[in-house]
DNA sequence: ATGGTTGCTTAGCAA
């Protein structure tokens, strides 16, 4: 079974060598990423391909944009929620490939507790559960992975007094996380390491990482038939490190192989 | 301490 990971980038264009560094030595064969920033006719295929992975790429200018690589065909891909909401953010993409239905986010921030871009974030949540149940069952191979913007419970924030008032640490954003979870699945993260963290997102400002000010925001959701076969799911903090860098690091989740 | 940093776009927004 294929190892699967997600990451946001912040710019694929501004990480453009880092990323293809990282990708052409990842275990991962299955990689979703978010916060592309680029178009589809920008996303660097050429540079992807040549390190040997395919691409599905729901794009757009300036902000966003989210993506699927893997190291076999993709098909089915969709972009976007697939309802009647006319949403011109490109934040979530889903496609198949190994056989496994791959759904990955990009959860909107939400500003600040009671902002309209809340409202929206909160509005999201409850059409991502949506998509969610009409597409498929617990019993399907899902694979849902991104960056959610949620912490789930204060074992995911190194300083959780200090965000609790934050988007990301929310009660009401949790429980709509929790929601989607209900659907049937498990935080492969959380099944194999016990909390306080680890954690996957540092803010640039105030010397987060080197203080160790972290959250856990990115995720890796599956269904039991995904997460029965789960070994090890852990975040490539290196990746925080050194120049340049994203302000989150990539998580990823191992499988043992099928009979 | 309402600060600080990064990216896109070029003054202000988003995160």
């Amino acid at each position: 079974m294929p190892t699967i990971a997600t990451w946001n980038v912040n710019s694929i264009k501004a990480r453009h060598d880092r990323f293809i560094s990282w990708l052409s030595d990842t275990e991962a064969d299955i990689v979703c990423l978010q916060e592309l920033k680029v178009t589809e006719e920008a996303f660097p295929n050429d540079a992807i391909s040549e390190v040997g992975f395919h691409s599905a790429v729901y794009g757009q200018k300036t902000w966003n944009g989210v993506a699927i690589l893997s190291r076999e065909p993709i098909t089915d891909v969709v972009r976007g929620m697939d309802d009647d909401v006319d949403d011109p953010q490109a934040r979530v993409i889903s496609a198949r490939t190994y056989g496994i239905n791959v759904v990955g986010v990009y959860v909107p921030n939400g500003k600040s507790v009671g902002s309209d871009k809340w409202s929206y974030k909160m509005h999201w949540l409850e059409r991502l559960r949506s998509m969610l149940l009409n597409r498929f069952a617990p019993s399907d191979p899902v694979a849902l992975l991104g960056d959610f913007n949620i912490a789930p419970t204060d074992d995911d924030a190194a300083n959780p007094a200090k965000w609790s008032e934050s988007v990301l640490c929310d009660p009401e954003g949790r429980a709509r996380l929790e929601a989607i979870v209900d659907f049937g699945f498990l935080d492969l993260v959380r099944v194999h390491n016990d909390g306080p963290g680890p954690y996957t997102w540092w803010d640039y400002r105030r010397l987060a990482f080197p203080k160790g000010d972290g959250l856990r925001i990115d995720h890796i959701f599956a269904t039991t038939p995904l997460a029965n076969r789960s070994i090890r799911a852990w975040v490539d903090r290196d990746e925080r490190k050194g120049s340049k860098p994203s302000d989150h690091a990539p998580v990823l989740a191992e499988f043992s192989p099928a009979d």
